[in-house]
DNA sequence: TAACTTAGGCGAACCACCTC
DNA sequence: GAGGTGGTTCGCCTAAGTTA
């Protein structure tokens, strides 16, 4: 049962004292709200009735309102009766669009067919994140029916969206786009052209971004520093060939046989078999001393499992990098509102050649060994986990343990 | 009330595989 | 080999809520 009401909003409040009027839609017992584009004071409003008082002086809200509880009447009747199931989206869709927009789209729109693709990925427990980031965005740019998307509406998208982005979030963006278009575009009943791509010639371009890597000196006056235990999670991300923090997290003891560390790399699940073997040297091994937990099955347990509990895990992150690795190099932050008790007080900060980003390991492991002391690229790659799959490699029996123990050593400083 | 945590949208990069 | 395509993680930023 879908029921509506327009109410004052509580927050929001503008400089004028007046709060928005929206439309609250209850389904199921969540609430969620449509903005009606009107605003209010307080005093003028009355949240049990859902009118303004009979002091309001704007006197255009009483037709507003008296109209807007007729529309959603029908709106109402409508979604209570309508023969299938509607997602809470939808509702809200119908709420936003009216009656009319959503029967004329009897035909799938783009943000319907999102919530099919969306649906089926979760059912795969497939990731899907960029999916309803997307969906949202051609929600708030303006949804269209899929047998509509041609060219010129993707170059429509593409030119006003690229005012509002940058060059590379738009490119992924909409290859998203691309990619769910083309999904449609297989099955039956969508009425698309197969073999037509809108989005050919019609992408915006990948314009590089600078990498964060540090120098041998950099790592020399991090290991000196008296530093926080959680910042050596960075030092030993480093030590670990560049490995990624979610690979730290889910190392498990059993990993770890006679001195090495043997694993998959979470990034490449289900693709690629490829068995990381890297050897803990005994820098690496003081930090797991340190921070190890002996009573989990996991070694890093300090950090959230980035699986079971996603949203602490993207928190810990969050503030792995911005309250412990960045105060060390930055003055200030770059919000006031991560102030942090390093920001203010005296705390050793460090000169170094770049700043500290968790990525920054990885690029500082690969850049070390390849510019700073030219070694064996090959060798590099493998201990970062990059398989090989050129002819050469191919033929090639693979490295032995000793010959990626140097590399590793000489790159790390571990004599 | 300062310090800290949580949540989510937006943005960027990387990797494997494929095709020409 | 270069570039396209699809899949994935991680960083940055905003806006809140919670705790000592």
């Amino acid at each position: 049962m879908v029921t509506s009401k327009v109410v004052r909003f509580h927050k929001n409040q503008d400089e004028t004292g007046r709060y928005p009027l929206k439309t609250r839609v209850t389904y199921k017992g969540n609430h969620r709200y449509v903005d009606l584009g009107r605003k209010v004071h307080k005093e003028f409003w009355n949240q049990k009735t859902g009118r303004p008082l009979d002091n309001c002086p704007d006197e255009t809200l009483f037709d507003f309102v008296s109209e807007e509880a007729k529309k959603q009447l029908k709106i109402r009747n409508y979604l209570n009766t309508h023969p299938d199931k509607l997602s809470f989206d939808q509702i809200i869709d119908v709420f936003k669009n009216g009656i009319n927009g959503v029967v004329a789209k009897s035909k799938t729109s783009f943000v319907q067919f999102y919530d099919i693709i969306i649906k089926e990925l979760q059912a795969q427990k497939k990731s899907y994140s960029l999916y309803i980031t997307v969906q949202n965005c051609i929600r708030k740019y303006g949804d269209v029916a899929l047998k509509d998307i041609d060219y010129e509406w993707v170059l429509e998208f593409r030119l006003t969206m690229g005012k509002h982005m940058g060059n590379n979030g738009l490119h992924a963006y909409m290859r998203n786009m691309r990619t769910t278009y083309k999904h449609a575009q297989l099955r039956k009943g969508y009425d698309l052209l197969r073999g037509y791509n809108p989005f050919e010639k019609n992408m915006p371009s990948k314009v590089a971004t600078p990498t964060h890597a540090l120098s041998r000196k950099d790592i020399e006056k991090l290991e000196e520093a008296n530093l926080r235990p959680y910042v050596k999670i960075w030092l030993l991300m480093f030590y670990f060939a560049g490995m990624d923090l979610i690979d730290l997290a889910l190392l498990k003891w059993t990993d770890i046989k006679e001195g090495r560390i043997k694993f998959r790399r979470a990034k490449l699940a289900g693709r690629s078999g490829y068995v990381v073997n890297i050897r803990i040297f005994p820098k690496a091994q003081a930090i797991i001393d340190e921070l190890g937990d002996k009573t989990s099955d996991r070694v890093f347990s300090v950090i959230p499992h980035p699986e079971k509990q996603e949203k602490k895990y993207s928190s810990f992150r969050a503030n792995l990098l911005q309250r412990y690795l960045q105060p060390l190099t930055r003055e200030k932050p770059a919000r006031d509102h991560y102030l942090h008790k390093n920001w203010l007080k005296p705390f050793e900060r460090l000169e170094l050649s770049d700043e500290l980003y968790l990525k920054g390991s990885r690029a500082t492991f690969k850049s070390i060994g390849r510019v700073e002391l030219r070694l064996d690229i090959e060798v590099i790659k493998v201990l970062m986990g990059h398989q090989l799959n050129n002819v050469d490699h191919t033929y090639q029996t693979p490295f032995t343990d000793d010959i990626l123990d140097e590399v590793h050593a000489k790159i790390i400083g571990e004599a």
